[in-house]
DNA sequence: TTCTGTGAAACCATTCACAGCC
DNA sequence: GGCTGTGAATGGTTTCACAGAA
């Protein structure tokens, strides 16, 4: 999956913390740190891929309204957003791309490397461990880990496969701080009560499963079955009463054990 | 009983909106048909996997404190949410396990068969073929498409891989419901023009591109990029000031060529 | 008494519309 | 004139708290 673009940049390093809001005559970036809402934090994930984008077409000021279109949302919204981030554009002219990145890769965390372990290199693990997003946005994944024997040993793009029962140990020397769990359902619970042990504080989980946790940690699920379901409900709510396509055979009646793709 | 509310998730945003709602139908259960939040749309969908768990262990009924621990939400929420869909429980017992889940799965239309067609079968897209998820819950994987001529022709799971140019035809005249884009960015909205064109009314992408459809066409978008840039943001959140762990390194400067990791 | 179903309150997010700066 | 930044209005979601059925 996956892609490209900008490129964090960085550098300087502004100063001193970050974290909390410093105001007062600083270095050059200013750091208005208020608090940033759950929904726009998505969002500027986005913006910062077309801002890659723009940057390597060249481009050097962007409006909102180029901005917003090209990133899937309306003006007002994105103008929003970026005011919690602070102010960064001129008006009259809009935001200057190269700023506006910097800008967004500060509030994202992503000046700081980011050390990710992935458990369970089955069908899709397999897949995402060969995805060389990863390294090229700033999150270099640094340990892979599997029950199978027939695994543990081999390397995929150059990283060794370890045996499950060493994820504590080397999470902890690797310094990682995100896992990604894409081990069958069944063992997901398991190796996420490891990763927490472990003081992994961010788990992206594509197990069908619902992870308990302690609150510091935070979780994010990524889910194809859920997905699937909820375009299901806009089909059978969008042709509304007819019956368009084809038949209407019946599913399975109680799904159960999912599998993630292993 | 009583977990923690993990703190997760959330749906994606995602574009068009919708308009109106009705449906009328009347199989044999009684349809309230409201209008579900979208919120709620995708909580049902993991009501629905608990319940089936629940169901394969031999739940009979259960009550909404349990239900909502295991889904890992609040027994309030789940309670409002299950009353937009009608009033399903009986009170001082709980919910009977079966009925809530023909009544979820007659919501979500699952009752409905949906063939999928899936783009680009390169790293990730060879993962998800291989995913069973798709059939065994009612989601019949029926056509591959890939540019690549060492994969036309060949089989992934017995289904043939086409060219990408018959991605119209073979949608059409397989009824496709829902599209799954795989493909590297750059080939997305190509792709995405061409399914629309098919008639297909709802896309999952995974290529990390804003898709551009017109007002009809659902899209879903699952990118992990975005994923992992929002748990970035709350490691430096939470970590606060302090500088934790290691080092601050910056990454790469600015980047651009995108490429699926495919 | 237990546990659902639901108004009402609180909270968060989006949209509007315009003041203010270029 | 063009475009950002933002209060105010709107709309959607979550939480509270309790009436009422079993």
């Amino acid at each position: 999956m996956t892609v490209h673009p900008p490129g964090p940049t960085d550098g300087a390093p502004t100063g001193a913390t970050d974290g909390t809001a410093q105001l007062v005559g600083a270095p050059r970036a200013r750091v208005p740190e208020a608090r940033v809402p759950e929904a726009t934090v998505a969002r500027l994930a986005v913006y910062l891929r077309v801002l890659g984008d723009l940057a390597a077409a060249g481009g050097d000021t962007v409006s909102s309204e180029d901005l917003s279109a090209a990133a899937g949302v309306n003006s007002a919204k994105l103008r929003k957003d970026l005011s919690y981030i602070g102010s960064n554009g001129t008006r009259g002219v809009g935001y200057e791309v190269s700023r506006l990145i910097r800008q967004i890769e500060q509030v994202l965390g992503l000046t700081q490397r980011h050390a990710v372990a992935l458990v369970g290199v089955g069908n899709l693990g397999h897949a995402l461990a060969g995805y060389g997003g990863f390294a090229g946005r700033g999150f270099p994944l640094c340990a892979l880990f599997d029950t199978d024997p027939e695994l543990v040993g081999t390397r995929i793009n150059g990283i060794e496969v370890r045996h499950v029962d060493r994820v504590g140990e080397a999470c902890r020397q690797l310094g990682v701080t995100i896992g990604v769990i894409a081990t069958p359902s069944v063992a997901a619970q398991a190796v996420c009560d490891q990763l927490v042990a472990a003081g992994v504080r961010s788990i992206l989980n594509f197990a069908p499963a619902v992870l308990q946790v302690p609150e510091r940690v935070e979780v994010r699920k990524v889910d194809l079955a859920v997905e699937l379901q909820i375009l299901s409900f806009h089909v059978a709510r969008r042709h509304g009463g007819n019956g368009s396509g084809v038949n209407g055979s019946a599913v399975s009646g109680a799904a159960l054990g999912a599998v993630v793709g292993q």
